[in-house]
DNA sequence: TGTATCGTGTTATATCATAACATGTCAAGG
DNA sequence: CCTTGACATGTTATGATATAACACGATACA
């Protein structure tokens, strides 16, 4: 599961498209998120910590409706709003973001560390990055300070090709 | 209907929440629009004009659905298709953008003007600014890049308090 | 032990979006 | 003139996403 060469999502957190080592996966997001919440007298009861497992063995964007059918498989609900919540629940708590273009969520791969996350989608293959967003964030705040809007919560989605996929297309442009 | 005083969609472009001169209101856009389609050999068709000067007229976010009842109450078809090819290519040639936050579309101000839009969207009254993204997209393009990532488009928004509802609603954090 | 809060589950429905196909329009070339 | 092809508009039907409202059980604590 962690390694690397078979672990398609790995392409989605923090090392995005590169190798890497894997030192954030699953298991250690999951005791982070525990012990976070216990902090601030939030429960990861089970319906929301297998919830947050599924994202993270995922590794990829999910649907609601895809987390639904794995949580029912599982004896968990088989309603929608069994779902939304515990996807809320996390959102709201960082510990999963929304990816809105795609109307999907995706496990945080650095919960706790107060980032306005940025995210980049590849058009071609759908897989998801999660880029460091602070400098994003400040420009956001910046062009907001101005209008005297006060910012709360960013969604910055930027839709593109991954170098894999730019591999594959780009050179066909030459075509013409 | 330019009166900075009641045109409440005023808090949408350029000028944001601020009062402001309508120099670019919706006749203007839409010549602006016309003009600049034609060079591209596109047609500003019945449906696609009207769709765009209802969004401009209503001066705010609109939901698909919206659009579509005016544009069956005057003549045009009374299905989501209708409205949404409309938004669509509005959307791609750069008069409309979406609102992924509210699922719902909104005139462009300054069309041409080759722009990443961010918008700034308030919590409480739902208006939507559409702030100049420049300082945003370049630093979105500069953490892509990092990761061999190439951006195509982008969305970027900020939810929020706009100044009006910061000032009503700010004040009563006093109390605890 | 009562009672307030939260979490889970349900039913039902609302809301948003697109696939697939039929018809109409219009300009370019025969 | 009339065909042909591209595009635009319209339809039916369905799919996908999301939430409202309520019932029940567990927990926590006065």
């Amino acid at each position: 599961m962690h390694d690397p060469l078979t672990c398609p999502g790995c392409a989605q957190p923090d090392l995005a498209f590169a190798p890497h080592d894997h030192s954030r996966c699953a298991d250690d997001v999951l005791a982070l998120a525990e012990t976070q919440l216990a902090q601030g007298g939030q429960r990861l009861t089970p319906v929301r910590r297998r919830t947050l497992q599924i994202l993270l063995e995922a590794h990829r964007a999910m649907g609601a409706y895809d987390v639904l059918e794995r949580l029912a498989a599982e004896g968990f609900g088989h309603q929608p709003p069994v779902a939304y919540r515990a996807l809320e629940f996390l959102e709201e708590h960082g510990l999963a973001h929304r990816i809105r273009r795609l109307n999907a969520f995706t496990a945080c791969m650095h919960p706790g560390e107060l980032h306005a996350p940025a995210f980049l989608i590849c058009r071609v293959c759908n897989v998801v990055a999660e880029a460091p967003g602070v400098a994003v964030g400040l420009a956001l705040g910046q062009a907001a300070k101005k209008l005297g809007f006060t910012v709360e919560r960013t969604t910055v989605e930027a839709l593109g090709l991954c170098p894999a996929c730019a591999l594959a297309e780009g050179p066909v442009r030459g075509m013409a």
